[in-house]
DNA sequence: TTTCATGCAAAAGTTTTGCAACCCC
DNA sequence: GGGGTTGCAAAACTTTTGCATGAAA
């Protein structure tokens, strides 16, 4: 996930879902939207105190939920701690369970899009989001 | 998921995989096999200490990582912690994301495997085991 | 008898909370 | 100016670790 907006155009995405702006919050999502993996709530407060080396983690925590809330991120549970993923775009995380790295999928054979129908019709929920991974094991981690 | 296995069955099951065989960890896998959700560690270490008060949570996390590393059961990392399944069929989760409850339900379009399959191909990952969930709001929760 | 699991305790790591000062709108 | 956000601090909670004792094979 490489930067899909520029600061101002950041500015006024976050204006227009009603987020008040300040300048934690932007470095937060630039923080976000500008890694290529799936940060940590460590990795992202490492990051983002390199601007503002009096940001708590406290401040950090509270702008991952307004962003979520926003929904332009979205949190994913993961094994070590939650990770926050950028892709608005229904996708498959391979995660390898040894050396931690994580591939992410398009949801080419619209598997995903297909479960959150099953889900829909079978339990009467309102799907909101979803979260597919497959635990796996990397070509360099596999027994050879 | 109902108890599939007899005290005794369970014993010979947990020898079969290697697993040294102690009154703690029968409890401990007999409150996961015999309980209707997926309990998180808290939960679990909860009803063990009925029967064994002096049980720890240090204990529990060892025997769950015991009993997951034999493929018995599962970890599934959800928000607000870890919680463990012992279906090894691949099933989908929904979670209520307001009221916290899980529904399961089985791969019938047989997305899961698809999802498997297009990790494998496209990565070269080894597939070991999955984890699809849903995120909705329950009819009760739902906004009228 | 040898090896490994348990219990106890402490520590590391993650997430939440309360509150006064400050900043965005 | 008003109300939401920040920083600071403490606390709650989850998970890991070290070690002496005890139990399984």
């Amino acid at each position: 996930m490489t930067a899909r907006f520029s600061r101002d155009a950041l500015v006024r995405e976050l204006r227009r879902r009603g987020i008040r702006v300040t300048a934690q919050r932007i470095a937060v999502a630039e923080a976000i939207l500008g890694a290529a993996e799936h940060l940590t709530v460590q990795e992202i407060y490492r990051r983002v105190r390199q601007r503002f080396p009096h940001i708590t983690v406290g401040t950090v925590y509270n702008t991952l939920e307004v962003l979520t809330a926003s929904g332009l991120i979205q949190p994913l549970p993961f094994p070590g701690g939650t990770r926050y993923d950028t892709d608005p775009t229904p996708h498959l995380n391979v995660v390898c369970i040894r050396c931690g790295q994580v591939r992410d999928l398009p949801d080419d054979g619209g598997h995903l899009a297909g479960l959150a129908e099953l889900a829909r019709r079978r339990t009467g929920f309102q799907p909101l989001s979803q979260q597919a991974a497959i635990y796996a094991l990397c070509p360099s981690c596999s027994p050879s």
